[in-house]
DNA sequence: CGTATTTGACCAGCGC
DNA sequence: GCGCTGGTCAAATACG
């Protein structure tokens, strides 16, 4: 599971899988067409890796599907079943917290995620995710099950 | 010793 | 074109 070992700030070890879905900030979309402002499809694939697919990105640098939502939680990582591995961490503007970067850790999966608490109220965390698992989880979590069946998404992202 | 995290550097898109 | 901002890489480090 993961390793809830680092506690940023606070006191933290409880385990809050009651995270709770709040709906009215939580957006859901499907494509970016070019007038996003503040997060956008940067994708922008390396040279150096992942050399495969990726027919012909002539069109444009929308590439996965991608939706977040936010929870009133404690830790930062929800246990949502799957395996993440930490690439990245940055520090945003107007945001005292920073914003996290996960990967899937499933060979040949390319989903991402993003981290980041709420400015201004700690206790809510907004989760992004990007891309659709090639993979069942590997833990399921009852809880998150509920609260994407809430949020009309299916299991398998 | 293998795997995950940390962290600064690097890069790309956008606005001015 | 330049600088700011966000996203990713990768080497070093931590951890089991």
């Amino acid at each position: 599971m993961l390793p809830l070992h680092r506690t940023r700030r606070g006191e933290q070890d409880m385990e809050d899988r009651s995270c709770q879905v709040l709906f009215p900030s939580s957006l859901v979309d499907h494509r970016l067409s070019g007038d996003q402002t503040q997060i956008n499809t940067s994708s922008s694939l390396p040279q150096r890796n992942t050399n495969q697919e990726e027919k012909h990105k002539s069109k444009k640098k929308e590439r996965d599907a991608r939706f977040a939502f936010q929870t009133r939680s404690q830790v930062d990582i929800l246990d949502d079943g799957y395996r993440w591995r930490k690439y990245g961490q940055k520090a945003v503007k107007n945001n005292p917290f920073p914003r996290s970067y996960y990967k899937c850790t499933e060979k040949g999966c390319r989903v991402k995620k993003q981290v980041q608490r709420l400015s201004g109220d700690e206790g809510v965390v907004v989760t992004t995710y990007q891309g659709v698992h090639t993979h069942p989880v590997d833990t399921p979590s009852d809880n998150f099950h509920h609260i994407l069946t809430q949020m009309h998404i299916f299991p398998p992202f």
